[in-house]
RNA sequence: GCGGGCGUGGCGGAAUGGUAGACGCCGGGGACUUAAAAUCCCCUGAGCUUUGCUCGUGCGGGUUCGAGUCCCGCCGCCCGUACCA
């Protein structure tokens, strides 16, 4: 029992940080932040040293695009790894908890259009009050390894990757589609075409062809579906979505004889329905389309096909259209004649960029052939008997699991889908008219940007020798500083002078190239040179093999698939070539909600469209919504993510000027668990102030002559040590908190004891993680007089762990009658005994025949009758 | 269209198949105060014939002694959909 009592007495002690701190009543966080702010940067607390010889610890959370002010967004994700990051010094790792910005993008060129400033300007000024927002909150970042996509240095690394990769034949140009507007004479981003018009011209869009660069993503298409099974620190959520977007399938690819004399090669993930065909169909940019154009209608079918941008989703739900042809295509078992559309659904990206049409299995085909009035036949039932069943208005996938047959398809009938699927391909290959194929739905990576502000891709085109890599020891291509954005299109493109280059092979005129890199490049290799950063090369393996992989990464599930995916993709790339030798850059993904709002509009009467305000604008005390201004009612609307548009944003800056860092930090780890969405409201975080306040109060009544012992507190403390580590491990902050407030509930009500001091210390060292500065504060007046961020998380007492006795559910048929206490362990008989003993389950069995009695020790009774 | 997720009091949420609603917010009552703020204490899912009982985890079924949790079928909302980052 002395154990428990075995903190140190401590209450005069002062060391390095003691004298600094003044009783008050009352916690001031303006004073107290910006004062361990400083202590922590004067002291390098949070410096990662690579030579330490403690195990090592590399937390990550996703780096922002410095758009203009951190969003509340941000200090969520920030505060979560931040908890991370200090929970695990403190757990004795050196811990990498660096910070830098995805500083390219197209916000850079919209402000430098609409402001007339430079992307660069504009940026960096948004870096640095960025930086200023995030040292406000005091995270613990280790600043000396920061930098900016944007930095010559960093992208200048990056272009000699590109070219590593070139070299490795990881990297090609090929045509592909863009969207097209064709007023403002540019190429739009998806984002940028609202629908399927250009968001300045209001032009609509066309999808046009245009040489670009590729990664081969796709030569690492099973090796990234592979390594998902090892990742399992990845929310399964994260490694399904990756898994359909690799989108491994097998299928038979075969060919069709033409009438015209010529073969139609088509893949199919569904042989087995062969017999169901009724149509053949190709896409719009297919060579046999292609050829056709000589049609006058032809070519117009072709023409409205292009119209419209290349979002997938927008592909996807447009109406099926489709061009019948004069050609049929001859079924390979039947010989029936089969037309041959062209048809805007088919992708030529997949497969052969043409389908065989089975329109009872397939919804998409099954739209089609009502639309031109094909057949639809059933190949598939859920028994031979129903094989001449009708179709409900749409297909019957007839998947393998749902039990279905093959029927009126000659020597398949009796089947299930999956022998049927390998007997067909089995007669193709024998027969030699087709093959077994594994198709990928994962398309190459298109890396060419038509844009200024990105990594200019540092290759030359010359008419004599083709494509030139920009030899190394002229890296980094800089982007220009003399740009303007006054009309759309690329600044590089337009530039006097800066294209204009001699080719590096041959010396004759030549140009350089204007694409520059999509984004996602940038993103792919950060967490690399955080790990080191030399200045003659990207990274030193050696020490990116200290501290990768990632321990934690965190971020937006908006990231699921395509920057995960790339990073993935980029590091085996990377490996591939010798460059490192990890393979998976993130052993622990975690993907965050976001902090959403309620929104305040009225409906502008003249013009028919809501109006919004926003929370500064909005009296919301009264219970009911009223505009500040005029005291009129405004309207509340649904819970949603923060947008300027909608008005629903809360500054961060203002919350921490009023409440203080901590408020702001603990109100973003309270209540909703972190994958899920966090509503923000002002009574929430004033409620996190007010408990701020009250633990200030309560790290002010340790009481050095303290004696006693207090058993039930102190085992409730050593509880909470390990129950607090275990939700912090687990992510489950909000469960964390909750914890915490029991903790201090007890704390306070209790009378004053050495375990009663001990609970509270074990308060303050629980919360330092989350609430770093008022347990500086406290910690310099009662601690050690160290900083409680270098100090370790607290022991706790196993045999302290476990309570005595335990509260037994007593049912009848799984209905609660009564509870009752029992000693922890107790017998299933003694347990028994009990139950039956009780005067609430009697009256509720009434004499009852009882059938059986489950008994789960220290938990329940049932009786059932 | 396709892929993925989520749905529990007035609100955010908790709950290895085992006492649904821990903890926080809001609200109500009380203490302290000349008063207010701050603080502290108590109550707070709905209903009823209130020693206790019934209902209740988006909707409809099912498995089980027992289902928020597992299975089947729906509904609603959110995220992604390859040039937003």
């Amino acid at each position: 029992m002395t154990e428990t009592g075995s903190e140190s007495s401590g209450g005069d002690e002062r060391g390095r940080f003691g004298s600094a701190v003044a009783p008050a009543d009352r916690f001031d966080p303006q004073k107290a932040d910006l004062r361990w702010q400083r202590a922590w940067a004067d002291a390098g607390t949070f410096t990662a040293d690579s030579d330490s010889p403690k195990p090592k610890s590399y937390i990550l959370e996703m780096f922002p695009y410095p758009s203009g002010r951190i969003h509340i967004g941000h200090v969520r994700n920030y505060t979560m790894g931040d908890v991370l990051a200090r929970y695990q010094k403190m757990r004795g790792f050196e811990v990498l908890h660096p910070m830098g910005w995805d500083a390219f993008g197209m916000p850079a060129e919209n402000a430098a259009m609409e402001k007339g400033v430079h992307p660069g300007g504009w940026t960096r000024q948004n870096i640095a009050q960025m930086k200023a927002q995030l040292q406000r909150i005091g995270f613990a970042l280790d600043w000396t390894r920061e930098f900016a996509t944007c930095d010559p240095e960093y992208y200048g690394h990056e272009q000699a990757l590109f070219a590593d990769l070139y070299e490795a034949g990881l990297v090609y140009r090929k045509e592909s589609t863009v969207n097209w507007d064709p007023v403002d004479m540019t190429v739009l981003a998806n984002e940028q075409v609202i629908d399927g018009r250009g968001w300045r011209s209001g032009a609509e869009v066309e999808k046009r062809k245009l040489n670009q660069w590729f990664l081969k993503i796709t030569d690492f298409a099973d090796d990234l579906l592979e390594g998902l099974g090892k990742l399992e620190d990845w929310p399964e959520k994260v490694r399904l979505m990756q898994e359909n977007w690799i989108g491994k399938s097998q299928g038979l690819e075969f060919s069709f004889d033409l009438s015209d004399g010529g073969k139609l090669p088509v893949y199919t993930t569904r042989p087995d329905t062969i017999f169901g065909a009724s149509f053949c169909a190709i896409a719009a940019d297919h060579p046999i389309a292609q050829g056709l154009a000589g049609d006058a209608q032809v070519a117009a079918f072709i023409e409205a096909c292009k119209r419209g941008g290349t979002k997938a989703a927008e592909v996807e739900t447009a109406e099926k259209l489709g061009y019948r042809t004069a050609i049929t295509a001859k079924h390979p078992f039947t010989g029936e004649p089969l037309p041959l559309f062209i048809a805007n659904f088919v992708l030529m990206e997949y497969g052969t960029g043409a389908v065989m049409g089975v329109p009872g299995h397939d919804q998409r085909d099954f739209e089609f052939a009502t639309k031109y009035e094909l057949p639809i036949m059933r190949v598939v039932a859920t028994d031979p008997a129903r094989a001449d069943d009708p179709f409900k208005g749409e297909a019957e996938a007839g998947a393998q699991g749902d039990g279905g047959v093959i029927v009126n398809s000659d020597f398949l009938d009796g089947m299930t889908v999956e022998d049927a699927k390998q007997a067909v391909i089995t007669r193709a290959e024998s027969e030699g008219w087709g093959e077994g194929r594994t198709v990928w739905r994962l398309r190459d990576w298109g890396v060419s940007r038509q844009r200024y502000w990105g990594t200019p891709i540092p290759f030359i085109h010359c008419d004599t020798c083709g494509v030139v890599p920009v030899p190394k020891d002229q890296l980094p291509v800089v982007l220009p500083e003399d740009v303007t954005f006054d009309i759309p299109g690329n600044p590089l493109e337009r530039h006097p002078t800066w294209k204009h280059v001699d080719c590096p092979k041959c010396g004759s005129a030549a140009r350089r190239e204007t694409d520059t890199l999509d984004t996602f490049v940038d993103s792919s290799w950060y967490f690399l040179r955080f790990a080191s950063q030399p200045a003659d090369r990207p990274f030193d393996p050696a020490e990116v093999a200290k501290w990768l992989p990632v321990q934690h990464y965190i971020g937006g599930v908006e990231h699921a698939i395509l920057h995960l995916l790339y990073a993935r993709f980029w590091t085996r790339a990377l490996a591939h070539i010798g460059k490192i030798t990890v393979q998976e850059p993130f052993a622990a993904l975690f993907t965050q909600g976001m902090v959403t709002h309620e929104t305040y509009s009225r409906t502008d009467e003249a013009r028919g469209v809501p109006v919004f305000f926003s929370p500064e604008e909005v009296d919301r005390t009264s219970g009911g919504a009223t505009l500040i201004a005029d005291h009129g009612v405004v309207e509340v609307g649904r819970v949603i993510k923060m947008s300027k548009s909608k008005k629903n944003v809360v500054d961060p800056d203002a919350i921490i000027a009023r409440h203080g860092a901590d408020a702001v930090r603990w109100f973003m780890l309270s209540d909703s668990p972190p994958e899920r969405d966090l509503p923000w409201s002002d009574a929430g975080i004033e409620g996190c102030a007010r408990f701020v306040q009250r633990l200030w109060r309560l790290f002010n009544q340790i009481q050095p002559a303290a004696i006693g012992y207090d058993k039930p507190l102190a085992r409730k403390a050593h509880q909470a040590i390990v129950a607090v580590a275990q939700d912090i491990e687990a992510l489950g902050f909000n469960k964390a908190v909750a914890r915490i407030y029991e903790l201090t509930a007890a704390a306070e009500k209790s009378e004053p004891s050495l375990d009663r001091n001990f609970a509270i210390r074990t308060i303050l060292h629980l919360i330092a993680p989350m609430m770093p500065h008022i347990a500086e504060e406290a910690h310099a007046r009662i601690g050690t007089g160290d900083l409680i961020a270098d100090e370790l998380w607290p022991d706790h007492d196993p045999a302290m762990l476990v309570d005595d006795e335990v509260t037994i559910a007593i049912q009848h048929m799984g209905k609660l009658r009564d509870t009752v206490t029992a000693p922890k362990g107790a017998s299933k008989d003694a347990l028994e005994a009990l139950a039956l003993a009780s005067a609430n389950l009697q009256r509720s069995v009434d004499g009852a025949a009882i059938r059986k009695i489950i008994v789960v020790p220290d938990r329940l009774v049932n009786i059932v009758t």
